[in-house]
DNA sequence: CGTGTTTGACCCGCGC
DNA sequence: GCGCGGGTCAAACACG
């Protein structure tokens, strides 16, 4: 860990296949590399901490991997993602094939083996023992927050938490408690900065959002079943939702930046209050965000 | 009582 | 083949 280079131990740089300089404050790049596992998402994205970046906040970049594999999506095709925390979302489809993931991703290995255990209706039934587990989309995005788990409008039930090795942080693993639906999410902070939250979402929702469970008041309504990219922002902060993104296909463009969480925390992402420089944030909002969230 | 969390054990894939 | 690390299960427990 050479602070020189980066912050987070474990992530190597990758190479950035792309890069995107997001507006404002913010700056994000988008690493998007094999690294093995050596840690974790991190890696897997490889993410990089920008020091310089110092006025935003902290976080940034994201990358969210496809699944590249035959997508056969178990059962759902409904794609969904939601991402967190006022972080800047990067996401990106990339065809390169990823497989170097097969440590992490796995979608549901349980299944397919020990399927004995409970069978859990994810779509590991498809799979079959030699064949390799089929990823699910899943990007990761991080986020500064105190709270591990960022509300996002679905709920999610916790069903593993495990040490993992290049963090003194516990590692845990959500599952949507819809029935119907195989979106997983792991959670874990950045060993080397606590104060990030990694969050990644394996899967897509087939249903829709269950609307705010907490504090929401009145959030039940989102209705983007489709995409639900839905994206939390700080967790005290209000909540918004991302949607229209077709799971699968991810707009090129970077998402919604410069939402800090601990900023104002009242904007939502993209949105960018006036934040000129992102290019259709109007657009890729306009269609996802509530007009009504917007102000929030 | 229903729902969600905790936690130890089990299983699997991968690297050596 | 063995060991390590990660992911999941499921019983027990806690809480509203």
């Amino acid at each position: 860990m050479d602070e020189n280079d980066r912050v987070d131990p474990g992530i190597t740089d990758l190479s950035a296949e792309s890069s995107w300089s997001f507006g404002g404050d913010s700056e994000s790049v988008y690493l998007f590399g094999g690294s093995d596992r050596e840690s974790s998402i991190l890696s897997e994205f490889g993410w990089n901490l920008r020091p310089e970046a110092g006025s935003f906040s902290h976080f940034d970049r994201i990358g969210m991997e496809e699944d590249l594999a035959g997508n056969d999506q178990p059962k759902s095709t409904c794609s969904t993602s939601t991402t967190g925390g006022g972080g800047t979302v990067v996401q990106a489809t990339s065809n390169r094939s990823m497989s170097s993931s097969s440590s992490e991703d796995l979608p549901e290995k349980s299944t397919e083996s020990d399927g004995n255990k409970a069978a859990p209706e994810t779509a590991s039934k498809v799979k079959k023992k030699g064949q390799k587990r089929i990823q699910q989309p899943r990007f990761a995005f991080m986020t500064r927050s105190e709270v591990d788990h960022l509300e996002d409008g679905y709920r999610w039930r916790k069903y593993g938490q495990k040490a993992v090795k290049n963090s003194p942080f516990p590692r845990s693993y959500y599952r949507c408690t819809n029935s119907k639906c195989t979106v997983k999410k792991r959670v874990e902070r950045s060993s080397d900065d606590p104060t990030i939250v990694i969050t990644t979402y394996e899967g897509q929702h087939c249903h829709h959002t269950v609307g705010f469970p907490r504090g929401g008041g009145g959030g039940g309504g989102l209705v983007n079943h489709e995409a639900a990219f839905a994206s939390q922002l700080t967790p005290s902060a209000s909540h918004f939702y991302y949607s229209g993104l077709g799971g699968l296909q991810f707009p090129p463009q970077p998402p919604p930046l410069g939402i800090l969480p601990q900023s104002s925390s009242h904007q939502v992402p993209g949105e960018a209050r006036e934040n000129p420089k992102l290019p259709t944030d109007e657009g890729l909002l306009g269609d996802i965000v509530p007009p009504g969230m917007r102000n929030q």
